[in-house]
DNA sequence: TGTACATCAGTGAACGCGCGTTCACTGATGTAC
DNA sequence: TGTACATCAGTGAACGCGCGTTCACTGATGTAC
């Protein structure tokens, strides 16, 4: 198929990019290998030259998603300096995940056969965990500086930021981009500010 | 299999019934003609009696889905006088819907390969747009009732209702039942009271 | 009330299909001399 | 710099499996007489 012959840590890379793109594009269960070779030019034994099995891309899939949340609040953190300007660069890019490719939404709501090997579904898990806490460690610095009520419980108000958006990517799907997420965020956003601000601001 | 020959309307109804069931517990694409099958006690074949495929089964959950939604809505109406109240009953009866099986989370979250077709597609958003138009119905009367504040735009707290169940869902899902999805709720309920809700109150 | 028959729910073997995976192979690439 | 060789990425045929679906059949049920 491809003339060129590649050393496997690229391949690995490419496999694991175009696994993504086709979560993202075509939903968790169109991912065939057959179409993941394609994608990246190799007929589908070829695949099994740089990984043991479709478990093993699924796993690096997971691996890649991690990153890029991880990647994501840390960004929204050197963007702004005041928290309830990260939550709301937070929630910013969620958006942009969304209009991009919804490849993360689509595995965190995977289906049971996703989730079915107990061993991922705890990697899932773990990933989702860790970036609730990531986010709910902005809202309590905005607790100590005295932006966010202390009374709130941060892992709460970090769900809620999530949950700003997910209706939010279902609907944009549903309606094939029709649905205006960007509009909907603002309005949310606006909403949940004054649940969580202080009033002194 | 089964002794009994039963009239294809109560098989019809058995049958999506244990569909529905099957999603909650297994997954869309779990969702198997032998699982169906063998949960009603019949042979692979004997499905074919009642439905002209699998389709047209997809099709009868969905049309079922739909009567559940509205009755939760209709139910939520009736039980509570005043419109914030009613939408703390629909959160109630979202929490509920969780705890007892997740089919339609499960089904709006769903995967390509069921939202695929062009015209499942369509139903599962005339479905979700019909319910989020029921709750922005109650969100209006609060408005004119002066309990909620008149700026708001209805369908916007129509999906952070909706918004407030789905990670918690996604949590509960993941951890085996071991996220607390109604203190959640709670909580994130208290917070949207405060964005809603008009002062005076 | 008893019998003959049409209806139709349920059966089980068989099918075609797409999938993940294997395996013996080919031939380009980089290295040792 | 040129040649011989080992390495290993890529190939294509073949596999077993589960799936949705079909089809000729069986036999229980309800009805007409």
């Amino acid at each position: 198929m491809s003339d060129e012959k590649l050393a496997t840590e690229i391949r690995k890379e490419q496999i694991v990019e175009a696994a993504l793109v086709l979560v993202a594009s075509q939903g968790l269960d169109r991912l065939s290998m057959a179409a993941v070779a394609r994608r990246v030019g190799l007929v589908p034994s070829g695949i099994y030259r740089h990984f043991r099995g479709k478990d093993e891309i699924l796993a690096a899939m997971l691996d890649l998603i991690e990153r890029r949340l991880e990647e994501n609040v840390r960004a929204a953190t050197e963007e702004s300096a005041d928290p309830l300007g990260r939550l709301r660069d937070v929630l910013v890019r969620h958006v942009r995940f969304i209009r991009e490719g919804r490849a993360i939404p689509r595995i965190v709501f995977a289906d049971e056969s996703f989730v079915g090997h107990p061993q991922r579904k705890t990697r899932v898990e773990q990933i989702l965990q860790g970036y609730l806490g990531k986010v709910g460690e902005i809202v309590r610095s905005g607790q100590a500086q005295g932006q966010i009520r202390p009374e709130l419980d941060p892992d709460t108000v970090a769900m809620m930021v999530l949950g700003i958006v997910m209706p939010a990517a279902i609907r944009w799907h549903l309606s094939e981009g029709g649905f205006d997420v960007t509009r909907h965020a603002d309005r949310a956003w606006q909403m949940l500010l004054r649940a969580i601000a202080t009033d002194e601001r």
